[in-house]
DNA sequence: GATGTGACGAC
RNA sequence: CUUGUCGUCACAUC
């Protein structure tokens, strides 16, 4: 009992460690990618003992891990052999890589059509997983700002958030929307290789490991010629790559043409540069399916044409003509992302309007209907239905008219919902905390199977779709602590503290920890920086001096690193950054002195 | 904060 | 028999 806790708990450290060491190659991956580095060795990275394990740990918790591909391997088989085995395994594989043929798999879309999936090995999905870990830090640094599908941290409603301040802020009312025949389908391998160069990746065994993954045989359909097969790991990243050209393509015409004049601000830019025959368009795009903004209908006629060409051209890729369109948005609605948004105009200033797509509530109908009828009697099904709910409301709520949409909803449903349920008017009996925290202005009637009261369908109110924070960021220590919620209020802290003594070190220093945290009321001795626990390093004052509670010092990680780094021009490059962050001053120099001093390095400045 | 179940949405 | 990425939420564990 007590040697299985101790086990568990040795492993997780161990998980901690090995996850930190390879987090900081990761951030350095992104930070070079950002200076414009290139890369000419990722192999070694890609199968490293630590990449692969924290690839296989990634791979585990997919829903997907326990189906097979072609060969009936699942998750668990991989996971017997081990970790050395596996990792040893990666490198034979990698040396001379040939991929698993891919299983087959069609899945009905919501238009009755259906969507091939290319459902790699479970081996193959490792690998692919353990070449993601490592491009994805160097795209990541090269990636437009305003692409928002497939990438870490970002989601539909910064999206539809940008959509709205396009069409609201800036006022541009044409939107030129531009359907590609097929994209997964019909990428183009070499010139997706060419782009993966052009992003700096000049690895060339990594490109032929790339070329070789997406000429993996389709199980009954042979080689494929284009495409990235979707179902495929790297697919997503591999797709902004392809797309990630166009992003920069359409805003260097306007958004971020590089002029030769600083301007003082964008004002004077963007007067500047309506002086020239350029034309105003800025782009949004999740994945493949993109808006861009015009000023005026004749620039949007000539936008359209222009991109639709470039496309073809440069990517090879077709456009359907059917699909792609120019809309006034105060005239029609433009759909996307599952909304139908358009511009009221008033005399002040043009509002928006959004509902959900014709599609998206039909579809909502279709499945709650399903739901409920499903859940009749049943009240684990209901709570299920509850959770349905939720989570459409969660999504459709940035529609300026979501209650609209969703009463109307509720008004097809009423039938259902009297047929399978007891009604208890308006007064029935409480609603849940999660309810009435949620939907506690509601006050209308109440449906329940039996003891569960269903969550009110139309008792959605619209929120707010907050833009994309673009400091956010995996790669970068600032970046992550603006994701995590702020883990600085002291009680979290020493719980977290107690529960995850540093594994390497005596029992007294973890103790003196604790008390030396609360001393310092969680900041940095030298920097004063409330510290998270990721952001927290212990720093011993006389290195052999011991684990005694005034021996000890908490310090930030890049104090930490100030103190011990040999390396003066590191250690400038910290001072700089601290600097920066208005973290650095006379006595935070004084401080570090007087400990390098102490640990045998010398002193700075 | 990290794991792990379950659900929802976009593509 | 349905993959993948990302995001959100609830619950549980530490």
């Amino acid at each position: 009992m007590t040697d299985q806790t101790a086990k568990k708990r040795e492993n997780k450290v161990l998980r901690r460690n090995e996850y930190y060491a390879i987090q900081d190659v990761f951030d350095g991956l992104y930070a070079k990618s950002k200076q414009g580095a290139i890369f000419t060795d990722l192999m070694s990275l890609i199968t490293s003992p630590q990449n692969i394990a924290l690839a296989y740990r990634r791979i585990k918790r997919n829903k997907g891990s326990r189906t097979p591909g072609t060969n009936m391997g699942t998750i668990e088989q991989i996971a017997e052999r081990g970790n050395d085995i596996l990792v040893d395994y990666v490198q034979r594989r990698l040396a001379n890589y040939k991929p698993h043929p891919v299983r087959r798999v069609m899945i009905p879309k919501d238009n009755g059509k259906e969507r091939p999936l290319g459902i790699p090995t479970i081996e193959d999905r490792l690998i692919q997983q353990c070449i993601l870990q490592v491009m994805e830090p160097i795209c990541e640094a090269k990636f437009h700002k305003h692409s928002y599908g497939f990438r870490p941290n970002r989601n539909t409603h910064h999206a539809i958030s940008r959509f709205r301040f396009l069409a609201f802020t800036v006022k541009l009312e044409y939107v030129v929307d531009i359907d590609i025949k097929g994209f997964f389908d019909n990428v183009d391998h070499s010139k997706l290789l060419k782009q993966i160069w052009s992003l700096g990746i000049h690895d060339k065994n990594l490109l032929c490991v790339i070329s070789k993954l997406l000429k993996a045989p389709i199980q009954g359909e042979g080689v494929p010629s284009k495409g990235t097969p979707q179902g495929g790991i790297l697919s997503p990243l591999l797709s902004n790559i392809v797309l990630n050209e166009l992003d920069w393509w359409i805003s260097n015409q306007w958004e971020t043409f590089p002029s030769k004049f600083p301007y003082r601000w964008d004002g004077d830019r963007c007067a500047a540069l309506k002086k020239t025959k350029l034309k105003e368009m800025y782009l949004v795009r999740y994945a493949d399916d993109f808006k861009i903004f015009c000023r005026n209908k004749k620039d949007a006629k000539r936008v359209k044409i222009a991109v639709e060409k470039w496309l073809m051209e440069r990517l090879h890729l077709e456009t359907s003509p059917e699909k792609s369109k120019i809309t006034n948005l105060c005239r029609h609605y433009s759909e996307f992302l599952g909304l139908k948004i358009k511009l009221e105009e008033r005399p002040k200033q043009n509002v928006i309007i959004s509902h959900m797509s014709d599609k998206a509530k039909k579809k909502v109908t279709d499945k709650l209907r399903k739901a409920l009828w499903d859940a009749r009697g049943n009240e684990d099904k209901a709570r299920n239905l509850n959770m349905k709910i939720r989570g459409m409301h969660n999504y459709y709520c940035v529609a300026t008219r979501v209650s609209k949409d969703f009463w109307e909803i509720y008004f097809h449903l009423l039938k259902t919902l009297k047929h399978i349920t007891r009604s208890h008017g308006k007064i029935g009996p409480p609603l849940s905390e999660f309810q009435k925290r949620r939907y506690g202005n509601y006050h209308g009637r109440r449906y329940l199977i039996g003891t569960v009261v269903i969550d009110p369908i139309y008792a959605v109110t619209f929120t707010i779709p907050y833009g994309f924070k673009q400091e956010i960021c995996n790669y970068t220590e600032e970046g992550r602590q603006l994701i995590h919620k702020r883990l600085t209020h002291l009680e979290v802290i020493f719980r977290y503290l107690a529960e995850h003594p540093l594994q390497h070190e005596s029992i007294e220093l973890n103790d003196n920890r604790i008390s030396r945290v609360s001393a310092q009321r969680g900041k940095c001795a030298i920097t004063k920086k409330q510290l998270t626990v990721y952001d927290m390093r212990v720093h011993k004052i006389y290195p052999n001096g011991g684990d005694g509670y005034r021996n000890i010092d908490i310090v930030s990680r890049d104090a930490y690193e100030l103190i011990h780094t040999k390396d003066i021009a590191r250690a400038k490059e910290l001072i700089e950054k601290l600097l920066s962050e208005g973290l650095w001053n006379e006595n935070a120099l004084k401080k570090t002195n007087n400990y390098r001093i102490l640990v045998g390095n010398t002193i700075i400045e």
